[in-house]
DNA sequence: ATTCATGCAAACGGTTTGCACGCAT
DNA sequence: ATGCGTGCAAACCGTTTGCATGAAT
């Protein structure tokens, strides 16, 4: 449970102002805590009479994920670009075609793979990205429910 | 080593009409071997003086996704979708951040995987996206060359 | 002859940018 | 006081679409 402080250390850490803007989004990002897009953002700080501007919330998490703060990741079939705090433990997202939730899951299956890309193709691995996709538990029953 | 007439059966099992700008994207996205953007192959034809739009390039890598001939992908900080041929092997790709190559690897680290998610979550799996990133082998020794 | 595919140009939508103003330091 | 951050509106760029023409069946 942080405190409003948190999020103007993790600022300061950055040598960036703390703004309200850039707080706000922040504590959009932790409250969420999962994938959200740039206009979900938005979005959700006008409810909370946030004064912000959409190009703000851009260029914010731009420099968020510059500085190591926050993570970009793209999904084909959805343009929108989704972000996310750089806080808790490395997981991945079960993206559900019927439902279109996102469903987080704990863990990773690839670190032995990585591994082995190092050893045997000498690619020095930063960093990946996975989407999995199908059907939810919900959905598998009713998948012409939509 | 496949012959004109093998796209010409691709497209008539689609129940696509056997044009001639249709083969040619065919035959391009088979001689390239890894994935390309629309852009890509709007310029290879151009240079090979087949007479073609970009629309039309982007409406039949549409059909052919969507008659499972062909896969679509996109990668977080390209906005540029790139797409290759159902043909081969499922495979994936690991992404220099140096150089920008694209080293294909046969074979997939995530089987095992989906049917954990299938037993743990009742999760359906249908497809998967993997973007792997980092270094090549000849970007790793100076990757401050760019 | 009919239906489907194509080219052109204009629209679209998410994202980026230039510039003047405002606020954190 | 200074420099970085913000808002606005316009630009951008990959992609999509409407419509009239053209080609495959």
């Amino acid at each position: 449970m942080p405190c409003e402080g948190h999020y103007k250390d993790l600022l300061k850490g950055g040598n960036l102002k703390n703004t309200r803007q850039r707080a706000s989004i922040l504590k959009a990002l932790e409250n969420a805590g999962q994938p959200i897009t740039a206009e979900d953002i938005y979005l959700l700080l006008k409810d909370d009479k946030v004064s912000i501007s959409l190009s703000t919330v851009y260029r914010v998490l731009d420099t968020l994920v510059e500085k190591g703060l926050a993570l970009k990741n793209t999904m084909t079939d959805n343009p929108k670009a989704f972000y996310e705090l750089k806080n808790h433990e490395h997981r991945h997202h079960l993206l559900c075609v019927g439902c279109h939730k996102m469903l987080p899951v704990d863990g990773c299956p690839l670190k032995d793979y990585e591994k082995l890309l190092e050893e045997k193709f000498g690619f020095s691995v930063k960093g990946h990205k996975l989407e999995v996709f199908g059907y939810c538990e919900g959905c598998r029953e009713k998948p012409h429910s939509t």
